[in-house]
DNA sequence: TTTTGTATGTTGAAATTTCAACAGAGGGGA
DNA sequence: TCCCCTCTGTTGAAATTTCAACATACAAAA
C-alpha cells in the first residue's frame, strides 16, 4: 500500500490529512487496491453506487451507453482523480455510467459509507474527508457543465472548436494532447466519427488547426 | 423571516437541524431574502460564485447563453431547491450560468463561506449543513447526468421521447406537466423550436402522445 | 370589443449530419 | 518480411435539422 502514498497524497480526498494519519485512515476505511486490463470495467451501469474510486495508475473513462448501444463519453480520469463519489454520496441505486480502464490501470476502492460515518475508533480524519468530498463533488459538477457547454453547440464544427479552445485554455497552450482517439472524441462531442474526421480534415486544410492523432495545435482561435 | 419556516424546514440544506435552531442559524448565516420579477436575474454568468440560493416562492431557471446568444436550459427550480451551491463550494471565479426568475419569485441568499466556516459562536449546525450540502451537490450531479442522457440522443424525436419518458417516470404517471414552454423545452433538448413543434405535431397525429401547452400524456411508451 | 403581443404550429429550401462502405496508414506479432 | 487489425480519413446518398417566414390561437391590455 505504501507504494501508492505519493499519488494518494496528491489526491484531493486526502488533502489536509497528515501523512502519518494516512496509513491509519486507509485501514479504517478498508481501502483496497484492484488492477484492471484495458477495456475492463470497475463499475457498470445500473449497479448500486457504493464505492468511491481513486485512480492510482493508468487511466479510466466514464462512459454511458444507451438502450440502442449509442455511447456517450463523459470524462477521462488520470491518477489522483476520483469517480463514483457523486453517485455514492447521493445514494443512487443505479449508477448511470460505466467506468472502464482505457489502459492497464489500478484503482483504490473505498466504501463511501466508511467515509461519512465516523468509526468506533473515533478517527479524526472523517470530518476533513467530508469537507474534501464536498469540494470534489462540486468540482465534478463543473466538468459536467463544461461538457454541456461544448455539446450544446449545434454543429460538429462549433462543438469541436469549443472543445479545442477549452483544452487550450486548460493546458495554457495552443498546442496540446487530448485523452481521446477519434471515436472517443466523437462520443464526447456527441457526433458521428466520420463527420468529426471530415471536419478535422477541413480545418486542417484551411490552416485553422494541425491535428496528428491526439495531438492538436490551434493556429487561429476563430475562423471568423 | 418566520413566514418562510415551513418551506425552509423542507429544504434539504436544513435537514436534521432542529426547528428551534433554525432561527439562530439563519442569523448566524446572515441569510437574507430577495424578491424578483419575472425575467430578473439572481445570478449572472461570469460573476464570482459566492452565494447559495434557496428558492422560497415562485420558480427559477438555470440557463446558459453562449457567445452567439444561443440559450441552453439547464434546470428548473421550485421552492425548497438550491442553486449556486456547486459553484460556491468549488470556489469558481466565474459561474457558467445565469439564474432567472420564471415568474415573480423570492429567494434566500446565504454566503457559502458562512456555512463551511464555523463561526465564533461555535454553532452546532455547521457540520450538519456541510453533510447536507454534500448530498445536495451530489444530487445536482445526477440532474446534469440526466440532461446529458437526454441531449446525447441524436434526433429531436429521440430527445423528446427520452425527456418525456423521464418525466413520466419521475411523476409516476404517463400524464404530467412540464415546467417549460416550447422554446424553453427546445433550449433544454438543444434543438430548434420549430423542429420541436413539428415533432410534437407528428407524435400527436400518430397518437403516441397528447400535448396541450405544457401538459403531456403518453399513450405509447415507444413507437417501436 | 378591439388591439396587441406572445406562444405555438407549419412549411419549404438550404445546410448539416448520419449512415454505410471502403481505402490507406501504421503497429504488432508470427 | 508478411499478415492482420485498428485507427483515421473520404465519399455520396439519405435523413434530419436549421433557418426564415408566416398563420393561427389565445390572453392580456386598451
Amino acid at each position: 500500500m505504501e507504494k501508492y502514498f505519493e499519488i494518494l497524497c496528491m489526491c484531493p480526498l486526502f488533502r489536509d490529512i497528515a501523512h502519518w494519519e494516512l496509513t491509519k485512515a486507509l485501514r479504517c476505511l478498508n481501502a483496497r487496491v484492484f488492477s484492471f486490463e484495458k477495456g475492463e470495467a470497475v463499475m457498470n451501469e445500473s449497479e448500486p453506487a457504493k464505492y468511491v474510486g481513486i485512480v492510482l495508475t493508468g487511466s479510466f473513462q466514464i462512459v454511458r451507453t444507451d438502450f440502442f448501444g449509442n455511447r456517450s463519453m463523459i470524462a477521462n480520469l488520470v491518477p489522483g482523480e476520483l469517480f463514483g463519489e457523486s453517485f455514492a454520496c447521493a445514494g443512487v441505486e443505479e449508477v448511470p455510467v460505466s467506468v472502464l480502464a482505457s489502459e492497464a490501470a489500478e484503482v483504490m476502492l473505498i466504501d463511501c459509507l466508511k467515509i461519512s460515518h465516523s468509526c468506533s475508533n473515533a478517527c479524526q480524519f472523517h470530518q476533513q474527508m467530508i469537507d474534501n468530498l464536498l469540494q470534489i463533488v462540486a468540482a465534478k459538477n463543473l466538468v459536467l457543465h463544461q461538457k454541456i457547454e461544448v455539446t450544446s453547440k449545434r454543429t460538429t464544427h462549433e462543438k469541436l472548436m469549443a472543445y479545442l479552445m477549452l483544452q487550450a485554455k486548460q493546458f495554457g497552450s495552443l498546442e496540446f494532447e487530448i485523452p481521446y482517439d477519434r471515436q472517443e472524441l466523437a462520443d464526447y462531442l456527441e457526433v458521428e466519427r466520420s463527420g468529426l474526421s471530415a471536419e478535422i480534415g477541413k480545418l486542417r486544410r484551411q490552416g485553422v488547426i494541425e491535428a496528428d492523432r491526439n495531438r492538436f495545435k490551434i493556429y487561429k482561435p476563430f475562423d471568423v
